[in-house]
DNA sequence: GTAGACATTTTTGTTGACAGGTTTGTGCCG
DNA sequence: CGGCACAAACCTGTCAACAAAAATGTCTAC
């Protein structure tokens, strides 16, 4: 019943090249990564159609060459394709979500043994003082934004540090799916405090070295993520 | 100031080529499915050149569909793709081995656990008597074939109780880039007793309901099937 | 006999056009 | 006034031809 009112280029064409981003050509990975950052701030929106044509034009590229990044995105578990009817951005469950945490607890795991395992334990003193100090103060002030920040530093150096790609790319492919919802955990009454701590003790056990007791911390850490991730579903989801 | 191209003029008629053969459409995944199963069983070296021409004549396809193909073994890691050189089959280090079977450590202590969690107890009693009854059997007399064909079912079914997409999804990429080595691990001089002596264990735990024990029992077979991989590694890479 | 330059062939990368299916808009009938 | 059938527009899936790059083969000069 809505009138479809003003569908884009009536019927006047576009005589110069209207690039809005990139210029003339743009690679897939650059396509894929652009259409990744959109869908993580929510730029687009969970449950849009991602229609060919418009990003062809938009990107200035052929449009195989969106089809193939679409084709990646799908892989990734970002977007969804039907057969003949298009590819729409995935619309998260609370189930799915569960999902990607209870991976996620293991992995995170096993990165934080391998990050002791493979560093001399000096080099998390810094890291330690850091959220001693600087980060304690971020969240006793509510500066999220740092707070998210530096966290994300210590995560990626966290990866960094653990040596395994195969490690590396399942724990970016958990987050390039939940990234839309980090900031919306991070808010919530008493996450932040309590994930300081917990981030402090891992720490502590990495400096001292002890691998088992770092991966169990940071288990541990995942799981209360999840659990207030759940306590609050109805204001996150 | 580029040159528009000219429209080309729709001056050819095309006299609806028919196929010349038989040689049916083959979507995508089919592509991808059997290129993947070749890999597998090393019809296809590690290192060999995949000629998109080649395949797609073999499989009476165009090309494009042939590459959207590659493209998905290239997201999945089981192929390399240099530009303008073409797609090799990855070859695996021992390195890369190893870091695959750190991931599968953990992932598989996940599945055995949340197995444990979902089902009922008494689901596994008959698992667990077939791995006492013909499953020893199988080991003692060497009939390799059966053992491991059972233990997949074992293995498939596990994922399946664990009832998490996501973790089935990165354990099936797993499993895709090890599996030419599992037959070699296998018959290695003790394995498959111990391995055995490690399933049922594993089994037992679920029965009784042991969730953590599980998961920590899965995690030493694992570990130990590492062990014997980086112990044998002439013989097996 | 070998190394290097050039020509040929093979293989990959890219593009626009066409075909089939789906959604949307419109008119007719109950 | 609402629902159904039909037509148009749109979108995706598919394809074959074209262009560029790499690999291969050949010949010549030293």
């Amino acid at each position: 019943m809505t009138k479809p009112s003003l569908r884009t280029v009536p019927s006047t064409r576009k005589p110069r090249a209207g690039r809005v981003k990139g210029a003339g050509r743009a690679p897939v990975p650059d396509i894929a990564s652009a259409l990744r950052e959109r869908i993580a701030t929510q730029e687009i929106a969970p449950g849009s159609k991602l229609r060919e044509n418009e990003l062809a034009l938009e990107f200035g590229v052929p449009r195989t060459r969106v089809r193939e990044a679409l084709a990646v995105l799908e892989q990734r578990g970002l977007v969804q394709r039907i057969p003949n009817r298009g590819a729409v951005v995935i619309r998260l469950e609370l189930s799915q979500v569960t999902h990607l945490y209870d991976v996620r607890e293991v992995l995170e795991g096993l990165c934080a043994r391998l990050a002791t395992v493979n560093g001399d334990p000096a080099r998390w003193q810094s890291t330690l003082a850091h959220f001693r100090g600087p980060m304690a103060r971020y969240v006793a002030e509510g500066d999220i934004d740092s707070y998210i920040a530096d966290y994300e530093a210590f995560r990626r150096e966290l990866i960094t540090s653990a040596r395994n790609p195969v490690l590396a790319n399942m724990l970016d492919s958990i987050l390039e799916r939940t990234q839309a919802l980090i900031r919306r955990i991070i808010i919530l009454p008493g996450r932040a405090e309590l994930g300081l701590r917990q981030h402090t003790a891992l720490l502590e056990a990495m400096c001292s070295g002890d691998a088992d007791k770092a991966e169990q911390l940071r288990r541990e850490n995942m799981r209360s993520a999840k659990d207030f991730l759940e306590r609050y579903r109805k204001y996150i989801l």
